[in-house]
DNA sequence: CTGAAAGCGCTTACAG
DNA sequence: CTGAAAGCGCTTACAG
């Protein structure tokens, strides 16, 4: 293995001189960076990044924190580990996914080691016993999502409210008065807590009484299954709704299936919309959803920057909340005029 | 920070004795271990990863390489990661995903810094560039899947043979002779070097032969789009097709998908297999798809304890080939007797 | 079974 | 602008 102390020695300097220049800590002449520099290509020298750690104290690891357990690692969460690690390596860290457990048990085990920098923390509940343990531990940490006690606590996150507007304001200046939202079942254990499901529920509420169109929230599990069971109930329930918000991805693509089994013709008799997909997960539905795009990408690229900026010791990221845009598919049209639906045909099925 | 050196302190022994007892190393008698686990829990003293790895040249961190720029990292790819991380877990390492490019250069910065002990490689090529830079860094390494020229080298790979058999075998028995098979795209550079559309194409053709049915092959990328317009292609030249294997994830979806909408009944009409196919993603389809479960779980544990053997300096792992077995959807069904399939209604679509 | 000491490859005050 | 030296928190021959 080539040594700083061998790079050193050939360019008739000091390590110390070396590291100055490889960290730009110090200033290095040009004659002596010219030397430096050709002595490392020419022994191939790679600076070893344990060596500094120790020395420094400083890993330049990132953990992106995924509760793997509670939330399925989909297209969405790919999105936000690929620009997450992405902006890491342009700044010079190491960004690696964890998977650990809400109750932050595997997190307390991973901070007590030393082995990252901070940490990313993913699908942040409202009260979320991770944050404790990061605190007490003193680990930085960003938050991709927010707990209701926000505290000075670094986070980013969807702007659920803008979000929710811009659904609802498109359907409806597209005449929809008869608006449903299929959203997270909060009877579950694992998501009585979980930021969007409240958030989008609240949003929604809000905003569709302001416009004055009907309010039915529906609650369902994020599944296909469960998402095709929620169809049906709905038409059964609420035949005369001309466009479904949907907020679970996967459920989502249940609505749409589960519609489409009933024999509604979508977008036709039926608009569906829904709110935070990944598009790759869009593409999967036939015909291809409608969705407002999660905002993954820019979200996971904030989330490392305001971690990287505590790390770093720069000004402080302000908390950034990012909407999602709406991205066209084939899933949203017009309403009926003047028309109820008909009875819905049943297809051959199981 | 409490240090090695605080414990050896208060449990009143040298610091080398403690080490030899955190790392059984050598034998401690029962009294200074209770002396020195006493002192461990009072100080609440925690092991530094980076000093050990640094002392010892091991940081015990094993880096999944995933090739994110050419596979999407969908269902598939999180059982073999999460079967992995666990494994991995068990045995004292930490494996962290690593997104490389499939030309090797960010795998050749990673290696590099020392950062990492050995390398789980995922989605391997039949020539892999990557293999020689592991080589020549003598960076230790496993594959998931199987490079053309194996001389020695340690991998884990799914049994594509037996899966054909099986999948062949079981179709046939309901009464099936006319299969076609749906394969990847081999013209797209970037998988024309891809092991399991190569072995599953050439497995499709020796057992169809053998069992004396129909040999079509159709390629088709991995998108729910071109899934559809294959099935589309596939009843247009094939109309009498009675089952349809699919090998990819997200083309089996689109076949599916792509069947129904051009007005088939599926199973009544056509039986659909996927091969290598992820619960979760099967789960996505209506009716739910019946598949060769994809061995992730398997394949990313021995992937995982056969890097580690290599570590440890143990036996190493001989290859494992590891079939995927049938899980019953609701895709297959005997075909029609003596009836071939009536003309495709066209259902009202885009 | 236990300890003193060298060393892993860097960073970083401190001095010049 | 550059260097000598201490030190990061461990592991590991070596000695007893």
């Amino acid at each position: 293995m080539v040594t700083m102390r061998d790079v050193a020695r050939q360019a008739g300097v000091s390590i110390a001189t070396v590291s100055f220049l490889l960290n730009d800590t110090k200033p290095v002449t040009a004659a002596t960076r010219a030397r430096i520099e050709q002595a490392m290509t020419e022994l191939g020298y790679r600076r070893n990044v344990v060596a500094r750690a120790l020395a420094s104290r400083r890993t330049h690891i990132i953990a992106m924190a995924y509760p793997a357990l509670d939330h399925r690692f989909g297209f969405s969460a790919a999105e936000f580990f690929t620009s997450a690690a992405d902006a890491a390596r342009k700044q010079d860290y190491h960004l690696v996914l964890w998977p650990v457990g809400n109750d932050g048990m595997e997190l307390r085990e991973l901070v007590g080691q030393g082995l990252v920098d901070g940490v990313v923390l993913m699908e942040v509940q409202l009260e979320d016993p991770r944050i404790g343990i990061l605190q007490k531990t003193e680990t930085p940490f960003a938050m991709i999502g927010r707990t209701t006690e926000l505290a000075g606590l670094s986070h980013v996150d969807i702007d659920f409210d803008t979000t929710v507007e811009s659904a609802i304001g498109h359907l409806h200046g597209l005449g929809h008065r008869k608006l449903v939202l299929v959203s997270g079942d909060l009877t579950d254990p694992r998501f009585h807590n979980y930021g969007p499901y409240v958030r989008t529920e609240a949003a929604y509420r809000r905003i569709a009484a302001e416009y004055g169109v009907q309010v039915v929230v529906l609650e369902c599990a994020d599944t296909t299954r469960a998402g095709q069971e929620a169809a049906a109930r709905l038409m059964r329930e609420h035949p005369d709704t001309t466009a479904v918000l949907v907020l679970n991805e996967y459920a989502g693509l249940g609505v749409a299936s589960g519609l489409n089994r009933l024999g509604y013709d979508v977008p036709a008799e039926i608009s569906i919309l829904a709110l935070l997909m990944a598009p790759e997960t869009a593409a999967l539905s036939d015909p291809e959803l409608t969705i407002m795009r999660t905002p993954g990408p820019e979200l996971g690229q904030l989330g490392t920057e305001a971690l990287i900026r505590q790390l770093e010791g720069a000004d402080p990221l302000p908390p950034q909340l990012v909407a999602a845009d709406l991205l066209p598919g084939a899933t949203i049209a017009p309403p009926r005029r003047g028309k109820t639906h008909p009875k819905a045909r049943v297809k051959s099925g199981r």
